[in-house]
RNA sequence: UGGGGUAUCGCCAAGCGGUAAGGCACGGGACUUUGACUCCCGCAUUCGUAGGUUCAAAUCCUGCUACCCCAG
């Protein structure tokens, strides 16, 4: 009987994971991944709740179960980039960093120590097979596909992979979860940083992150307030900028960060030229299997610049490490630091991690 | 301390005698395995202040205070 190490966050999607491989009569062993020691703004660790729904949902379906800590892998791997990437002012992704990193590596590793030939998740992507190779596709629900978040994976990580729920809807799977009658069938989804969990985002950055308080500015100079620290402002943001009133009367929003002077630069209107952008480079680019097309060949597919949104068509091309994009239409808030996503379809090719973006066409970019 | 003007929620701003619009900010919620965006709900028993007129005033009158402009 084949074994399958299951991750098991305590949610309903890993749990339903486990129980279909269960029925499906695999050898399963549920894990349970440890990788943030620190306990949330209400003094609860999140995680010893998270811990005792995977045992009991485990004790439910008749599997084992064991925990395993990667908080020095997390660390190492993920956090410290994490931190790294807002000191410079960008706005990081950490989770696809911790699937390559932690969950389809380390962990992955783990579960091939215990003796399994594939690891299981909750995630609602699926794997494909074209030309002899494994290929990653989005999940069945259309509302839930997370393959955002796995581009950095690699055919190698997918082999080992599978992904009990990617065929499935959600609702499907709260209904399972139910009619199997699991503890946590009810339980509602998580969201936040993976391991670390939902939290005041300025508070937690600023147990790590110095405060470096500055001027907000329109594009003109005109100061129209004060802000924290560049490093807790993310492009298009909007909440927290504290400004009202003056103008046109319409919302504010962060459309540019002046490092080298410390200034946000705000501008007023959600739709304010400044927040599109059309030409993006990324970089560290990335593919699941073979890259698509040859290097210096413009091709075209589908992008996704940020998690669940509509695949959106562009023009691309790749050279080395770096891809260039050109959408067909322009792009809000595009935001370095974040990654960007490319597609065939249903097929998630790679993407990479924006550095820069404008509506005007970039050094180097697509040139038609 | 001559003349004129303005004082309504943190900001902008309706209101012009009939019992406080709206926008922004902010708070809460929804959505969401990043950060954001978005959506929904909430948000002045009170109109610089003290009196007066009136059945009734933020709206009219008077004093005071503050700020702005022009004169000095």
């Amino acid at each position: 009987m084949e074994r399958i190490v299951v991750g098991m966050s305590g949610g309903v999607d890993s749990s339903v994971a486990a129980l279909l491989l269960k029925r499906q009569g695999y050898d399963v062993v549920g894990v349970f991944m440890k990788n943030w020691d620190e306990q949330d703004e209400n003094g609860a660790c999140t995680a010893t709740q998270d811990w005792g729904d995977v045992q009991a949902v485990c004790d439910h379906i008749g599997i084992p179960y064991y925990a395993v800590n990667f908080e020095k892998e997390y660390q190492e791997r993920v956090f410290s980039y994490f931190l790294e990437e807002y000191r410079k002012g960008r706005t990081p992704n950490p989770d696809v960093l911790c699937n390559r990193e932690i969950k389809f590596k380390a962990f992955l590793d783990f579960a091939l120590q215990l003796g399994a030939g594939k690891m299981a998740t909750g995630h609602f992507v699926k794997t494909g097979a074209l030309h002899g190779h494994t290929t990653l596709l989005k999940g069945a629900d259309p509302n839930k596909d997370q393959s955002y978040f796995l581009y950095m994976l690699k055919e190698e990580q997918l082999q080992k992979a599978v992904f009990p729920v990617g065929d499935m809807t959600k609702a499907q799977v709260r209904a399972l979860a139910f009619e199997a009658g699991l503890p946590v069938s009810q339980k509602k989804d998580s969201t936040g940083v993976c391991f670390i969990g939902e939290r005041n985002f300025r508070q937690f950055l600023q147990g790590f992150l110095p405060l470096q308080a500055g001027e907000m500015q329109t594009e003109d100079g005109r100061v129209m307030g004060r802000h924290i620290g560049l490093s807790y402002y993310t492009l298009g943001q909007r909440k927290g900028l504290g400004i009202g009133g003056g103008g046109d009367g319409r919302s504010w929003f962060v459309v540019d960060k002046d490092l080298k002077r410390n200034v946000l630069v705000v501008a007023q209107g959600e739709d304010h030229p400044r927040l599109y952008s059309r030409y993006v480079r990324a970089s560290q680019a990335t593919w699941v299997g073979e890259p698509p097309g040859a290097e210096g060949a413009p091709f075209r597919c589908a992008a996704t610049f940020r998690y669940r949104q509509a695949d959106q068509p562009v023009e691309a091309v790749w050279r080395g490490q770096d891809l260039y994009l050109r959408a067909e239409q322009p792009q809000r808030a595009v935001t370095p630091g974040q990654s960007v996503v490319l597609y065939d379809g249903d097929r998630c090719l790679g993407g990479g991690i924006a550095e820069e973006a404008g509506m005007r066409p970039l050094a180097d970019l697509v040139t038609k």
